[in-house]
DNA sequence: TTGAAAGCGCTACCAG
DNA sequence: CTGGTAGCGCTTTCAA
């Protein structure tokens, strides 16, 4: 390996004169400047990165850490901020999270924020206090916080509007009886039972419940279940005890039994269909359900290979309209109807956090809360005959 | 940020001493190693990772270098090895390489070589020469080599039995007429066009430019051919100059595109037809197609979606195969049939190989070619009537 | 405008 | 078994 030495002896100058020079200082001549730039292309040297961060406490590099390498969503999100950075001429690592949920923490704490100057962070389990700690003073920008007012430069997902974009989308295609799958909903409550089911399915006063939850939580399904309560409101329509489907995982195959099940109610084989989960009490569903929202595009799309498995047709029988705009839903069939999230906003604007933050360690202030752009693509997914 | 000598300091110990006991060195009483331990724990301690790195060479990250962050097969190939080398204490970087094919060389020179104790990589445009450069002496383990005999250490995806067991499948299941998507196959000369095109479409003997091709030839879609070739032989099936169609860029857009000129040529609205794209000369295509290979599964999603486009069922008129086996390939609609790479497999070599090259700088051994293992996975997309 | 020298935090060699 | 100590390659004062 070709140290910084041996191009200051090839240059014929100090070591010194070749670490200015190589990093374009305007202080030394240009002359010798370029003596130096020859030598180090002649001897192909590359800075050796270990050094220069002991040394100076920043290298050049990002760090974005994710739930999961292998889902859509999160990678094409670190797809879109490494080519961001790029522009910014900054290097980009990409880290899961996920392998055990146990050595979360220690994973960031050892890697992430010790290779790089600052780090992207998708958060899942842990706090901002137990970020605070692992960054080690590290600048952290984070996607989707879990609290209302989190400690950090926090760029959020367009949860509220996106959703209610998505419910007032479906309301127009002439749905009346919306399904949201994924999320409680005001009516969940926190030892996992749902406020007023014995109330029998009927419209239930959901206004109590829906302040109290609303003004705690901050995550991605509560915030989205809150959208959906703003459309469903302003168009007058009553939500009610079978209005939101919770999921223990937001995972494919898991929705894909959701939507076989889904599928049979409205086949109307079981007069009183519940919805079964594992982790989770069964839950009553709609059996004339004609317009589903689902969290995510991952849902969504698991969903009609579920309601598919049954011969239920998407857009015909019932509409499905997904969140997040991964590139799947576009050659899906029916391809998908999405509230697409811009990445390529929410990796600038990242990005640009990340980076004031580095260059300005001492700035003192305040974390800012920045809420990504999104815009409705309709797709097959919910078409009317009419419309196409 | 705190440091080593504030830990050894805190547990009345030297820094060698602290040094040794945070690292387990059985040369440190039981009783002090467990005060140091004590200390690092109480003072939130953390290794730093560049100061460790500068000055013994290693630090457990091992880097992997993919294409594309977010495409399905790369990303369900990282997440797989990021597990891996877990299971052996070590944490894995992720980095895109494709952001700019100029900056390919940079990126891997200046990160992943450095800030990790090696790197998987998947080659893309750089020779191994380059690579043995860029690396800097660090150990590389490729994926998918570009040429028969590489520099290092490769784990190669099961292509030329897998493309045949691929053509076989397509055989049992009844197709006669089978169409082979994203290679040139055999008859594609280095100047881009067809030999033996100009002899209208019928049999030609492939062999000697067959020969001429495999002998040199080692890139994913060329073995992959070659498997195809192996199964069309042995079962006594011409090959024609419309058998193999090449596609400029693996895209899912451009595959829809393919997809959707099939469709109208199977429904015959033109006699002659023939496939257009992009940077390509037509090149003709069979009208009584009925069996499709594709050279990835996002390739085979995507003429499906072309296909749909234009109201061709699969399987009913055509059945599709791919290779690769992409979660995703599992809830489309209909599912795919595919090749699917063992990525447990895949990854667990891989790591093992760039585990003994750390392990054993000087082995000396020679490069070894490694061939992951593949699963024939049955779904809709080749289904027969009957065998449903 | 350039050079000398002092470390960044850690590991690994020795000596005790 | 433990402690001193010499750097890993670089950046960054401070002098010249």
């Amino acid at each position: 390996m070709v140290t910084m030495s041996e191009v200051a002896k090839a240059a014929g100058v100090s070591r010194a004169t070749a670490s200015y020079a190589l990093r374009g200082d305007p202080r030394i001549a240009p002359d010798t400047a370029q003596k130096v730039l020859n030598a180090a292309n002649e001897l192909k040297y590359t800075a050796n990165l270990s050094a220069r961060s002991l040394r100076s406490g920043h290298n050049g590099v990002i760090g974005v850490a994710i739930f999961e390498l292998d889902r859509p969503y999160p990678s094409e999100m670190s797809a879109a901020i490494s080519r961001e950075a790029t522009k910014h001429g900054l290097q980009t690592i990409v880290q899961q999270t996920s392998i055990s949920k146990d050595s979360e923490i220690g994973i960031l704490k050892k890697v992430t924020s010790q290779l790089c100057d600052g780090m992207i962070f998708s958060p899942s389990n842990v706090s901002d206090q137990e970020i605070r700690i692992l960054a080690g003073g590290k600048p952290i920008v984070l996607l989707d916080a879990l609290s209302h007012s989190p400690m950090f430069d926090t760029i959020n997902t367009p949860c509220e509007t996106g959703a209610q974009a998505a419910i007032d989308h479906l309301i127009n295609v002439g749905c009346r009886n919306i399904l949201v799958i994924g999320a409680g909903g005001p009516l969940e409550q926190t030892d996992g039972t749902i406020a007023g089911e014995h109330q029998d399915d009927a419209t239930y006063d959901v206004t109590q419940p829906m302040l109290a939850k609303t003004s705690q939580d901050a995550s991605v399904s509560d915030r989205r279940a809150y959208g959906c309560l703003q459309s469903f409101a302003e168009h007058g329509m009553p939500i009610t005890t079978s209005t939101f489907l919770p999921m223990p995982r937001w995972d494919e195959d898991a929705a894909r039994s959701v939507g076989r099940q889904i599928a049979r109610a409205m086949q109307g084989e079981d007069a009183t269909s519940r919805v079964k989960q594992p982790g989770m009490a069964p839950r009553p569903v709609p059996h004339d359900v004609d317009g589903i929202f689902c969290m995510t595009d991952t849902i969504a799309l698991g969903v009609m290979r579920g309601l598919a498995d049954c011969g239920v047709n998407v857009p015909r029988d019932v509409k499905v309209i997904g969140f997040d705009g991964i590139s799947e839903g576009e050659y899906s069939i029916p391809s998908l109807t999405t509230i697409s999230t811009d990445l390529g906003d929410l990796a600038k604007q990242a990005v640009s956090q990340l980076l004031d933050r580095i260059n300005n360690p001492d700035s003192g202030r305040e974390p800012e809360i920045i809420t990504a752009r999104y815009q409705l693509i309709e797709r097959e997914s919910t078409n009317t005959p009419t419309s196409k």
